[in-house]
DNA sequence: CATGAATGAGGTTTCATTCAT
DNA sequence: TATGAATGAAACCTCATTCAT
């Protein structure tokens, strides 16, 4: 990155033909490729072009600039590990403490892992480009749903729900990183599931009352 | 950072003079200053030299590559955190779980934000330079004192001491990691304190048998 | 120069377009000039991109490096000069031994004198890139046109053919840079074709037997 | 070779003392050294004062720069050359042109094969120093020597003895670097003598008259 | 005299971005 | 709209040379 000239991150245009929504994904994937073949800062807009098999003044026709370009890509990754992890809290709305860690951290666990590559090469961009935002902005959406949920809880209540969940959203990251970049398969994950099950509802139970 | 030169991240020469010593010195802390000041893609080795008050020369003289100095600097900082967090695990073999987790957590905490603009400062470039290994190098070494913590304890005894350490240790770095980011003061990290310490209380006990 | 980079001396693409052909051209005729107004250290790249009136990012566009630039300079003007001398090697096969000589001394003494300052300024970047190679396999090239042509001869044979090519051709550079070094003009070039005629024929009559 | 600064080339005190002179010769190995382990870009002053087990500051205060070191170093191992060569000039005077040519032709090929690795370390420094003027004067030499001999020939007569002399010293070169550049070992420069006496012979044949 | 840390001008190279075709 | 050659600011790094110790 030379510059991070502080442009606008928001893609150019939103892709209203089909030609054009097909290309942005094209571009996405090759991005990802580029990234995890050459690494960050190998990762040049001409090389991403050339991967995605279209000139590069065809990518600054869907992005500004290249910020924006990987700026969207770790948003959109982002954006679909939240909404598996938020889905899966409202889904269990009212039950158990346990009960919710358990679906909460598996959906989780298994969005993060579904392309565990992408989570390893978008780590550098997201904390490179002002992506911090937008991480905080989904981790944001995150907690919020943990707390809904947490707060519909059967069998237990909490006095500052809203550092709980926070709490819990940020320490689950840690030990799935880790796994990721250990290079651990699936055994690893589901071990890694039980753990954090553990890790969160231990948590929970310690700054709640029973109900 | 233009190519991750994937050269030596060794230091030049060891400062024999008391001369240099200082000037290197004079550079680290130059460094994280004008990470801090200017971001991480505008802090070149011109611009640190600057803020040094020596010349670029100089810098080369101690280091091979920006990658190295950048690699010095985060190794010096995490070998601090970490041997803070190691000598407090050390001082409470023996004690209960619970004693345990609140001085491991407490001196962690104290030690990640004595400077909290240090961390947030050599977060991207931990990641950006090679530093992946030193990092990794230096969580060992808190995992094994975690490790060798907790097959003390008075009061319980685990089955899988190895990975509920890794898993504690990575886990603690995300809350401590927002609450630095969030520009949190003085009370915010005493609250987290306290919440860590549950955070690890709660999985321990929920890890093991009581003895 | 400063590190000899060592990397690939082959041009970086082939210039597809009309307007690229143009441009490489305006650079290898830039770079002479360079060499020769300024000296081989003086040659910078930005000097030549100047000079050429392009961009410096437009010669890495053609060339991966500086070095890769002089090798294909150099290349080019030898492979003119022994280009030339080859055919006219070709062309007198069959002849007398110094027929023989004289045509291809002839020749070689025009190709080398048509620009006798590009001969100078290459002389340095000749020697100082790995362009050795290229010298040596043009010297080949010329070596193995003697020899098909001295076996040929009306008037004479060789018991060693391949040795007196090699001696042949090596011997007549010497004398010929040392005319142009000297900055002699037409008549001293003409002097010169007889007596390297002679110092060949000579040769050539002393290392065979009549026929 | 940074900037050629063109400045005195002269070696900046006689070295009237044991030390000094001691000194200097240390240097000048260490730079023939350097020349041939790393190459003539790598060969920094730096370095050669390290092989030399000297500071930098002692090389400087010997010679005024870089360039007078490079020079002096050619200087010695050219001038070295050149006496062997004029000392066997002059000790066949009034021979047969036969004898001169053998005789002269060997002294050359022993005198410049005797440490052949120093021809190669020597020939970019030559070039690039400004060393060519040296190697002119010492040039001179060779020719004024090979001129006064020939004068002398028992059995020949010349009409352009100069010429001839230039010719002759300039020819005998080229294929002289060319078995050193082979690699090749005694048997090659046995065979080199007798095919450069053939070329010397044969050319002063041509361009004389018997007497 | 010797030392070697410090200097800093300047060279090479990259790459995000533009715009004529 | 797509293309990709051209741009040029700016980054990293080297190394001959000096001078305080």
């Amino acid at each position: 990155m030379k510059k991070t000239t502080a442009g606008s991150l928001k893609p150019r245009k939103t892709p209203a033909q089909r030609r054009s929504a097909v290309t942005v994904d094209v571009i996405f994937e090759a991005t990802i490729q580029v990234l995890l073949a050459h690494g960050f800062d190998q990762t040049t807009t001409t090389r991403i072009a050339e991967r995605a098999g279209v000139s590069v003044g065809s990518v600054y026709q869907y992005f500004p600039n290249k910020r924006a370009l990987l700026a969207a890509v770790v948003r959109r990754h982002i954006a679909e590990v939240v909404s598996a992890g938020v889905a899966a809290c409202e889904s269990v709305h009212g039950a158990t403490l346990r009960e919710m860690c358990s679906a909460a951290v598996s959906a989780f666990v298994d969005a993060k892992t579904r392309r565990p590559e992408v989570s390893r090469a978008l780590y550098l961009p997201a904390a490179a480009v002002g992506a911090d935002l937008i991480v905080r902005e989904e981790s944001m959406r995150s907690v919020r749903a943990v707390h809904a949920m947490l707060i519909t809880a059967a069998d237990a209540q909490f006095s500052q729900p809203a550092i709980v969940s926070q709490v819990l959203v940020t320490s689950v990251i840690g030990p799935m990183q880790a796994a990721i970049e250990s290079g651990g398969g699936a055994p690893v994950f589901a071990a890694l599931k039980q753990h954090l099950t553990a890790l969160c509802a231990g948590y929970a139970k310690e700054m709640s009352r029973p109900n």
